[in-house]
DNA sequence: TCCTTATTTGACTGATCAGTCCATTAATCC
DNA sequence: GGATTAATGGACTGATCAGTCAAATAAGGA
């Protein structure tokens, strides 16, 4: 048998998802994620394979943990509307840090555009479970009289996740939270039965 | 006196701009800059300094000329909501070219997070002008009864500008018009009066 | 205990990075 | 038509980039 790995993956894999999160893909330098990740060159050579390789495992990652994490929260209120009310909102209420990391996968959006197929196709899954989670939520909200009779769920869905985006962007760009406070607010004034 | 310059200082930085903009900054490398531009390495840095000062430089010519653009197609349109609604629909009925392109100041929203002061400063200036313009508009729509009597104007502002930013990383990253419409739509006919 | 095998370490690779130096060129003024 | 002055082109800089190589190391099985 040989020599045992003497360090943890996964905790590797976040480390350097952190740290592509905060920098970006270009700006990230392998000396930067080998610190981060507390391993050696080769060794991350060994277990990623390359830069590319490891970022594209990095944003999966991210992808799958934050894609999870929505599924529960949003499940876990009682009503859909206050449900996706409160994840909206929550950007507003997340630490000054959190706020300017913004999100990953939408500055991998903005990073790549169209130019990589593989981390269009990561995205691309990302974008459809949310939504169809949040159309599923809405047709819910819908039969309960929480939204309006004539809201096209599928594209009030759609306009649900753009919100977000925009949320992200502006606060990774510093702004406070009472902006984004205030566009949480009108998002989903906007869809609500009056 | 000396010898003139060769080239069109206003077209040069025009043509780095779309660099930087289809790149972002770390992915464009001088000798790309320089190509696009179509000048030699020196006249480059007696022009403009360096690379950074060439990107703020593109960046503050990209926000000047589409915060000027966005104030006169406003200010065209017959109804303040109609005009808003337009502006966001353009987004969807843009050529496939330029939507993959984003907007510059998003993706260096997403590029620099709050690293660079005058990156965020730029931006910053950007926003104000965009959000006082959006609520002089929506102020004026209220007077008209397009807008909902209970709309806070100020908050409205900020909500459509997110909403602009979240439609143009999803043209970034390639979703279909159509999804675009969608997203406009519902943003505008939840501040319409009914 | 030695063999097999994977991990680790650190030196090293060529390529590319942003930026500089300098000789050459060209334009106007005297 | 020289003198002055800035723009130009091309060679060059050290630094850093992602990625490789090989020797040293450590683990279990025979």
């Amino acid at each position: 048998m040989p020599r045992a790995k003497e360090f943890d993956r996964d905790e590797a894999l976040r480390r350097a998802a952190q740290v592509f999160w905060e920098r970006g893909y270009e700006a990230a330098s392998t000396e930067d994620l080998l610190a981060a990740m507390g391993i050696g060159r080769q060794s991350m050579y060994n277990a990623f394979g390359d830069k590319r390789r490891l970022y594209l495992e990095a944003l999966r990652h991210y992808q799958a943990e934050t894609g999870a994490d929505m599924v529960v929260r949003l499940g876990a209120a009682g009503s859909p509307l206050s449900a996706l009310a409160g994840m909206l909102l929550e950007v507003a209420r997340q630490s000054a840090d959190e706020r300017r990391r913004g999100c990953m996968a939408v500055n991998a959006a903005t990073e790549f555009g169209q130019s990589d197929r593989e981390v269009g196709a990561i995205l691309d899954a990302g974008r459809c479970l949310r939504h169809a989670t949040y159309a599923r939520l809405l047709a819910e909200a819908k039969r309960r009289g929480e939204v309006r009779e004539d809201l096209d769920v599928r594209a009030a869905a759609r306009f649900l996740h753009a919100t977000l985006i925009g949320m992200r962007v502006n606060a990774r760009s510093g702004v406070d939270p009472d902006v984004l406070h205030d566009i949480a607010e009108v998002a989903i004034d906007g869809l609500r039965a009056r």
